[in-house]
RNA sequence: UGGGGUAUAGUGUAAUGGCAGCACGACAGACUCUGAAUCUGUUUGUCUAGGUUCGAAUCCUAGUACCCCAGCCA
């Protein structure tokens, strides 16, 4: 099932599952189904996925793994004039991406329309659903109010003939849009409204991405989507909550029918911290230009996820670290952030890059002289070995490593301070350069020879150890900096007439030029990742190019100084 | 104020009548050639009020708060 998952664990183990999982274990037990489980994915192509979808996905994709089943991917495609061809390609490539496969299990809503239209025939026969001429203000006024029961449209009691005749001449493209609906007969008093004589098929005369003209009536979800789910024999059809009072809907019409019944499990949705979910949303912040599309790597997308950098593990980590209730909660995005870490902290090789740079003259090394130094690839995994990088007379570190005045506790240079330049050696600062404008401009410092490699032979410790790029040997590179997409934990709490669009980050993106990488850093491949050391993760990004290498920060380190200054400005 | 759901630490999530646990976060310390990682410790919780019981997060009763539903969207 998945082809590239770590995760395993058996759905029949005592360990505690979640209530999905529970209900499923249970009816496994029970022989319900004979013992089969059978879930799907069943997306509308309408827009590209995000991580509330990859919560979806690994619950469906990853119960039928456990519980040695199958999972299915379906395009619930009902609704021609939303859906897209590219939306279909781009799921199913983020689907794979995210580490699972469905076989030769692809189908489509749309290749059901057929035995759909049969079914509804056969309802009509039945006296269970009728030809509506009300048009839709008029059925949203029939349709009475939460408080106020419904009333009977005029068109209810038709006869079964007639009906029929006219659905067919529905179909045959007879009548024009919204002229014409096919409801099921159930009851216009039912305080769940989703039972007073709902729409089944609505006319629309659109070019469906598949079907093209064929059809000029389409189904919809309420009735569609049960019939699929029978028609693939689906065990346990898990969706999220706002399904739940279509539940009874769901279960009337295969009860009608007397068909495969799976069983419809609901449960609640993903949300995060700084960032927005829904399609319409993340829609708006394309078209509105708030990003750069759908992939841009602020977006909670899946595309925009893999173009910052964030692996297919970590987010299958995260989805199964959330968990799965009917609770709805909101996800600190911190814990999305840890996880990320924690994949690649495991993973990324290291290299020194310099972001903001400032130059360093070491003044007692000799002119000209280059030597090459060994550095380890990731102190996690010796396998990853070493690599050499060269070391000159004229380097470039952090501005923000060098502080005049600077307090005990700031590790870094300063006056007369020795630190550690990383897999290289001691260095002194002496003193700071500055321009007209008061600006430090460069460092003149000293290094003391018996420390290569960055030990002492006798011993003395240094507390500060930081990263630097030989100026001679330095690759330049553009680097693009990524922060939360918005300032607020819940980007809808706005002001009175505001959007959510008020609440977008004007420091989502910040973009640096002049950044100074390692040789080693010069040629990499499309898909490269590395930690820069001290600094954070890094990826390369679709837009570079060898003139012009770009690269996106994935995710910064923890930066334990970075909150002490906080701390002390507030 | 119709119906359907849900409430456990700052955020999530376990415990199915028997010691309220885990993860993330926060805080403190150890270690460190990444102020990272790692390790150790601390902190904070059963929505409220009654009841049943030797014993209640769990069962019962009554409240409270929040979410969802009036598309010919899914």
């Amino acid at each position: 099932m998945a082809e590239n998952t770590n995760e395993s664990n058996s759905g029949e183990n005592t360990k505690s599952l979640d209530f999905v999982r529970s209900i499923i274990a249970e009816d496994n037990k029970t022989g319900k189904h004979e013992s089969r489980v059978h879930t799907r994915f069943p997306p509308e192509p309408n827009g590209y996925l995000h991580i509330g979808h990859a919560k979806s996905i690994c619950l469906n994709f990853g119960i039928a793994q456990e519980f040695e089943g199958l999972c299915n991917l379906r395009f619930d495609d009902t609704n021609p004039v939303k859906e897209e061809q590219e939306y279909v390609d781009s799921i199913q490539e983020d689907i794979r991406w995210l580490g699972w496969g469905w076989e030769d299990r692809l189908y489509f809503a749309s290749d059901y329309f057929g035995q759909m239209y049969d079914w509804a025939a056969q309802l009509i026969k039945n006296g269970k659903a009728y030809v509506c001429d009300l048009t839709a203000e008029e059925t949203r006024e029939y349709r009475g109010t939460l408080t106020e029961p419904g009333k009977n449209s005029p068109y209810r009691g038709r006869g079964a003939q007639e009906n029929i005749e006219l659905f067919e001449k529905m179909k045959n493209g007879d009548f024009p849009d919204g002229t014409k609906t096919l409801k099921a007969k159930i009851d216009m008093s039912s305080p769940n409204m989703n039972m007073r004589d709902p729409v089944m098929y609505r006319i629309l005369h659109a070019t469906h991405h598949r079907t093209g003209d064929k059809w000029c009536i389409y189904p919809m979800y309420d009735w569609a989507h049960g019939l699929e789910d029978s028609i693939e024999k689906i065990t346990h059809s898990i969706c999220t909550l706002e399904f739940e009072h279509h539940r009874p809907l769901y279960d009337w019409f295969l009860d009608q029918l007397e068909i495969f019944h799976p069983q419809q499990i609901e449960f609640a949705r993903l949300n995060i911290t700084y960032t927005v979910m829904s399609k319409r949303k993340l829609l708006e912040l394309v078209q509105q230009n708030h990003v750069l599309g759908w992939d841009d790597p602020r977006m909670p997308t899946i595309s925009g996820m893999r173009r910052r950098g964030f692996t297919p593990a970590s987010i299958r980590d995260f989805c199964k670290t959330v968990g799965v209730a009917k609770f709805n909660s909101t996800i600190d995005i911190a814990l999305l952030e840890h996880c990320v870490r924690k994949d690649l902290n495991d993973h990324a090789p290291r290299v020194m890059a310099v972001l903001d740079p400032l130059k360093v003259v070491i003044e007692n090394y000799p002119e000209g002289q280059t030597e090459e130094l060994e550095a380890i690839n990731n102190p996690n995994d010796p396998s990853a070995g070493t690599r050499s990088v060269p070391f000159s007379k004229v380097l470039y570190i952090e501005k923000t490593d060098y502080m005049e005045n600077a307090p005990r506790k700031f590790y870094r240079f300063t006056e007369g301070r020795e630190v550690r330049l990383r897999y290289a050696y001691f260095v002194t600062c002496n003193e700071a350069i500055k321009d007209e404008n008061g600006e430090v401009v460069e460092l003149r410092c000293t290094y003391d020879p018996a420390t290569k490699g960055g030990d002492a032979p006798d011993g003395r410790k240094v507390k500060g150890t930081i990263h630097w790029v030989s100026a001679e040997h330095a690759v330049d590179a553009e680097v693009r900096l990524y922060d939360h997409l918005f300032t607020k934990e819940n980007p809808d709490d706005t002001e009175e007439g505001e959007n959510f669009t008020a609440n977008l980050n004007p420091d989502s993106l910040k973009v640096l030029t002049n950044c100074k990488l390692e040789p080693s850093l010069a040629n990499t491949e499309p898909d490269f990742y590395c930690q820069f050391e001290r600094t954070g993760y890094f990826c390369i990004d679709k837009d570079s190019t060898p003139e012009n290498i770009v690269f996106n920060r994935t995710l910064n380190l923890r930066d334990t100084w970075a909150k002490i200054q906080k701390q002390q400005k507030k």
